[in-house]
DNA sequence: CGAATTGTTGATCCGGGTCAAGCTGCGTGG
DNA sequence: CCACGCAGCTTGACCCGGATCAACAATTCG
């Protein structure tokens, strides 16, 4: 057994359900090019299906593996993280969280999380309530089957993931998870270009790619050594992304709106 | 960059769409413990969704990666395997296929297949038109539902493979997979106890647990040594099941019906 | 000021990769 | 009938990518 890394944290919770500062009809999000346009009835619906919207700290847990949670939430603002753990402390990060993604259905529609939540930044969490999932599928098919082509999306993600941990060196991960993080927050309309920073630690590399905290040091600085990254203050900042997808082998993000709900 | 498998393999098509041997209302899977009742409006309405059925062969390709099907399919009855190549070979087998599947939902709704799946057996698949699907959601928000729901299923069981391959030793990552897959199969009411063989070459299980094939047979002979699974002609029999899953520290399935499509 | 975080680097070790060979069983063709 | 090739399993010898251990630097925060 080979325990790299080893994480027993204290959550702190989010805090209470707020007054509401977006109603949907004018989300920020919405009129980013990356989102389909939804109907007005659907808009309408889906702004009294919003029941508030939650503020997380940065390092709060919005979800804890073997909790229930009676709610559902799309980020808002902010980044985040799902992941799990073993029982000795191992931690596995599965998937990055960013403006748009749909919260609290990976793993189970019902019963207890399969895994854990944390913010990496202050964000702003809609929220939905579970419980009226169905009244959503009788009232909007369409909105119904936009939420399963999320979790197509979010199928895609992980079979890329695994793919990447699985089959590939420690070098074309990291080059891997760095472009394709770089790339799913500029399609979502964070920080262009340059001047986009990805709120990460290496220790969060590390568990994304299944590493050792020194061996992705050692990894990263290659990488910075190469002019691709750098590394700062607050995270990562990418140089030169084609150089990225030239050794992860990676053709890039499709093209093409995704639903938001 | 480390190269255990290189697959480059000439794949044979599936036999052609043939009729139907089998009406969804005397679906030999509905009556199994492991899935829900369905409404008979709902039954009725599958049974003409359903356009046929597909034989495919041991072997056989059903989906390959960057190609379009017009189809989704449910496994009635055989074992499959998802899985994703790297350009020079490398493959990363994502997940097994077992009746009552969902084929080709997993990433994405539309668009080019993101993965490729082969048949470990000779196999009957229910074919569906990916083009009424939205119909389907219209006219049954309950089964769209359904469908989200073992999309969410899917998700889980990719996170639970992603933290094995991620952060897992060799040995407890060959326990979690043949203790998982043999749990699956019990619940799918595939072969009782003792005599259920998991038809899969020890090169599957490498590319599964992102190991390499001889390193793979060195651990699954420790198991076998250890009195835990037997390796016959044809795949892989468990005879200590609790002994695996306290090596994978893995607690095992959820209980609970699920729906079927 | 000390105590956490986070990044960085070198030295050493080991789990698992690579190479090579041999075994069994099976299907095919001479 | 045997010879051959092929697919799959098995083992030993050796090597290397990445883990572990151990320091240390730079910030930040109480």
């Amino acid at each position: 057994m080979t325990i790299t890394s080893t994480h027993t944290k204290q959550y702190v919770l989010p805090a209470t359900v707020q007054g509401r500062l977006y109603p949907c009809e004018s989300c920020p999000l919405r009129s980013l090019p990356a989102f389909r346009e939804a109907e007005p009835d659907e808009l309408e619906f889906l702004n009294r299906f919003k029941k508030g919207e939650l503020l997380a700290q940065k390092g709060s847990a919005v979800l804890v593996e073997g909790s229930r949670t009676p709610h559902l939430y799309t980020l808002l603002s902010g980044w985040g993280f799902r992941f799990k753990l073993l029982e000795d402390g191992r931690r596995q990060i599965l998937n990055y969280l960013m403006p748009g993604d749909l919260i609290g259905l990976q793993g189970s529609i019902e019963g207890e999380m399969q895994h854990s939540i944390e913010m990496l930044s202050d964000s702003i969490l809609c929220v939905f309530d579970r419980s009226r999932l169905l009244e959503l599928y009788r009232k909007h098919p369409g909105l119904g089957y936009d939420i399963t082509w999320l979790a197509s999306r979010e199928e895609r993600m992980l079979d890329e993931n695994l793919l990447s941990v699985g089959r590939r060196s420690a070098m074309e991960r990291a080059a891997y998870l760095i472009a394709f993080i770089h790339e799913r927050a500029r399609c979502t309309g964070l920080g262009s270009g340059r001047r986009l920073i990805i709120p990460v630690t290496q220790q969060h590399v590390a568990d994304t790619l299944g590493l050792s905290l020194v061996h992705t040091n050692k990894t990263l600085r290659k990488l910075s050594r190469l002019g691709m990254i750098e590394w700062q203050e607050g995270g990562c900042r990418v140089i030169n992304l084609k150089e990225l997808m030239v050794i992860a082998g990676w053709e890039g993000l499709g093209t093409g709106r995704r639903p938001l709900v």
